[in-house]
DNA sequence: ATTTGTTTTTGATCTAGATCAAGTGCCGCC
DNA sequence: GGCGGCACTTGATCTAGATCAAAAACAAAT
């Protein structure tokens, strides 16, 4: 079985938890309530939903009901692209809500499955919705995630747009690093619950160019790389691969249309 | 001076018009509000605002204050990427809502400025959050346009991810008639306001391979370019080349990582 | 332990599209 | 109305990264 980032024991305790005692309140849509308010909010909250790698947790075209939190392990949202193909759309970490898509359309626009067990708080949104009507601060906490999933978007297509493969891979990196350290995890050990193949989709690269640049970073000293499991050796040589200045290695090269 | 989509005539009429006269009722804000809601944005709205082509009406890191919705005219967003370079974001069109991805942080991640001689509608964020919390079709409304700005950036994500540049050229027109086809304007004959490099720079690709491109696509029949003045000679042709399948033209290519 | 299938790595080639280099045409401007 | 500059086009070359091919490392099942 997996190894899993938080806690292997999925205890009936932990799952019947409230909003108010999850360690992930701060990330999470109770953020900035009063204690009335996340009560509020807990009694819509459906718990108990525990997933297994593969498993899916809607599907593109699924009438949209519920938004998902993610309350441990992963998964990730992915798109049909044209000729069979599949574009990953996202990672997703405890804490991260799923289905901000499918408000606009009352469907889902991508399916959702799980990278390694996991467990879901579903929020159906008929009910979020008469409640931040009702919760200011509510309201402007579901427009901050909402807009928040816009700036995401947002870098992702910078990423893609203009990055070369070493950039995306040390942004990659970096961001999920930066995702785990918020949630109280290492910031430079950590498992990939995801496959180089989900990770060389999600950043618009082959299979093949993702393992290189991995054996490259390894070789140049940035990262440690033991299959799944990444150690990040230096930040600041990946920040600096980001920030497209090549700095210690090349540099006359990979200017794209300025 | 430019040729406008809509008119070259801003009078101080057309100005003062409120939002129930406005022919992009159906495409902004108020769509689905009574008359009387209506009545209650429309009187948060600023009007009038004329910019011309390459004025700033945001700039990245300025304090968030309001969403602006385009009237006439159309502008770009764009925010900087690594080495000075910058990143096209999008496009917008009259009733197309800018700087929802600013909610979040509370400052606007992107830059803004205007393609041609446009009108801005103004909307004081704070003031329309107090609006939503009283009219639940506008609180609605605004959950569906934060998640259909997602579902927008999630289809260009697509494109940068798992396009070639033919595929995406394509899909940028077809895109562009369906928006300008949802306005009243003509689907078929219409009028870039932004300039190739722009063009190249929002697809990911470079001027040059939007040039050849728009001199390849004019000579199989499917469009005709004259400059900035474009015509759409065969959607069909246009839909089968972004659907993947080369279809009447080449096939055995073009696959990318599956 | 052996088999079977999957994931990852490594090497060799190929190509779409970037980059470099010249025009060419358009438009505003004095 | 001729000049200067910018947007666009067209052609020639170069290269990052895809694709092809195959072996190696694992994992799950028998």
């Amino acid at each position: 079985m997996e190894v899993l980032n938080q806690s292997t024991v999925i205890s009936i305790e932990s799952i019947r938890v409230a909003c108010r005692h999850c360690t992930l309140s701060s990330l999470c849509l109770p953020m900035g309530l009063t204690p009335e308010d996340v009560e509020r909010l807990d009694d819509i909250v459906k718990r108990a939903r525990p997933l297994h790698r593969g498993d899916i947790l809607f599907r593109e075209g699924d009438r949209f009901r519920s938004l998902y939190v993610v309350k441990t392990g992963s998964l990730k949202t992915f798109a049909p692209s044209s000729e069979g193909g599949e574009q990953v759309l996202s990672f997703h970490l405890p804490g991260e809500i799923m289905g901000l898509d499918a408000i606009d359309k009352g469907e889902h626009a991508c399916s959702a499955s799980a990278l390694e067990t996991s467990a879901i708080c579903e929020i159906p949104f008929g009910r979020l919705e008469e409640l931040t009507a009702i919760i200011p601060s509510l309201q402007h906490q579901m427009y901050r995630l909402l807009s928040k999933e816009i700036g995401q978007d947002t870098d992702l297509l910078l990423l893609l747009g203009k990055k070369n493969a070493e950039e995306r891979l040390a942004a990659f990196l970096l961001s999920f690093s930066q995702r785990l350290h918020k949630r109280g995890l290492s910031a430079t050990d950590f498992h990939l619950s995801m496959s180089r193949h989900e990770i060389g989709n999600y950043l618009g690269l082959a299979v093949e160019t993702v393992s290189r640049l991995f054996t490259r970073f390894q070789d140049d000293g940035l990262v440690r790389v033991e299959r799944k499991h990444i150690e990040l050796l230096d930040l600041q040589g990946l920040e600096e691969i980001v920030g497209g200045v090549g700095a210690g290695r090349r540099s006359p090269q990979c200017r794209q249309h300025t």
